[in-house]
DNA sequence: CATCAGGTGAAGT
DNA sequence: ACTTCACCTGAT
């Protein structure tokens, strides 16, 4: 058993801020979650101040704690807010709990490329479905994010996914990626502007998403993705232009606070 | 039934 | 370079 306070790691906000499509509750107990990461699956208990994951130490320190981004301090980037910014100060500490997970850049890439024009339950919908569909038998209902190789052996089967027009967009990169063509985990090592240049080589791959994959799947964390949330912000609370540059290095974790907490208030 | 949802690519200025 | 528009599909 694994203890973290929800002060510092917040399953429920974590499953809602948009991120990650594969954190659930478990359908017969609401305060148990179940969380998926490619082929791997954590169950946690919340409690009131706390959550208490079904893990030994060993398999926590092996996989879920960089996952879960707990080696970085997240406090410290609360101290940095411009102190005049009433509205992220509000975001950061509604958001509190909120962390970047590193989640796998292929099952990034699929997603996003999924999520355009998409509210997040139906991005969650087909998520779904193309892993039940075609991804490897995890146990008790629950299926991996289906592999390149598994999506081009998909062939037509994929077009019934609810995948619409974005259906050959998923159909093409995994061709190159299960062909070998492209390399996508040799990118890790690319700096920022060129794995950015190469995401966008995807058909379906947009900046707006480009940096979604940047952000969740390389954890390159100064990624600041902006979608029509952060725009309406953007455009309501700073008058057409936010101060980036005074982010710089971890721009994606406000960005996250900024969609977090604006969406929950409908702006 | 029309509109919208965490955009993108192609066509038109 | 910047603007406009069509687009699968499920939900409201």
């Amino acid at each position: 058993m694994i203890y973290e306070e929800k002060e510092k790691l917040n399953i429920e906000k974590i499953a809602l801020s948009g991120q990650c499509f594969r954190i659930r509750r478990s359908a017969g107990d609401p305060s148990v979650w179940v969380i998926q990461a490619g082929s791997r699956v954590l169950t946690a208990h919340e409690r009131a101040e706390e959550i208490v994951f079904d893990c030994s130490e060993t398999e926590f320190s092996a996989f879920w704690r960089d996952y879960f981004d707990l080696g970085r301090d997240y406090s410290a980037i609360e101290k940095a807010l411009d102190p005049a910014d009433t509205f992220l100060a509000k975001a950061a500490e509604y958001s509190r709990g909120i962390r970047i997970l590193r989640q796998d850049p292929w099952e990034m890439l699929i997603t996003f490329i999924i999520s355009q024009r998409k509210n997040i339950p139906a991005i969650a919908s087909c998520v779904e479905k193309i892993s039940s569909a075609f991804g490897t038998d995890a146990g008790d209902g629950l299926y991996a994010f289906p592999t390149a190789e598994q999506l081009v052996g998909a062939g037509d089967a994929l077009k019934n996914c609810s995948l619409g027009y974005r259906e050959p967009y998923v159909a093409a990169a995994s061709l190159l990626v299960a062909s070998g063509e492209t390399d996508i985990y040799a990118w890790e090592k690319l700096p920022d502007d060129e794995l950015t240049e190469n995401l966008l080589s995807f058909s379906g791959v947009g900046v707006k998403v480009a940096n979604c994959v940047k952000l969740f799947g390389y954890h390159r964390i100064n990624a600041f993705p902006v979608d029509v949330w952060i725009k309406r912000i953007i455009d309501t609370k700073y008058g057409g232009s936010f101060p980036l540059e005074r982010y710089d290095g971890f721009a994606g974790i406000i960005q996250q606070y900024m969609f977090f907490y604006g969406r929950s208030m409908h702006l």
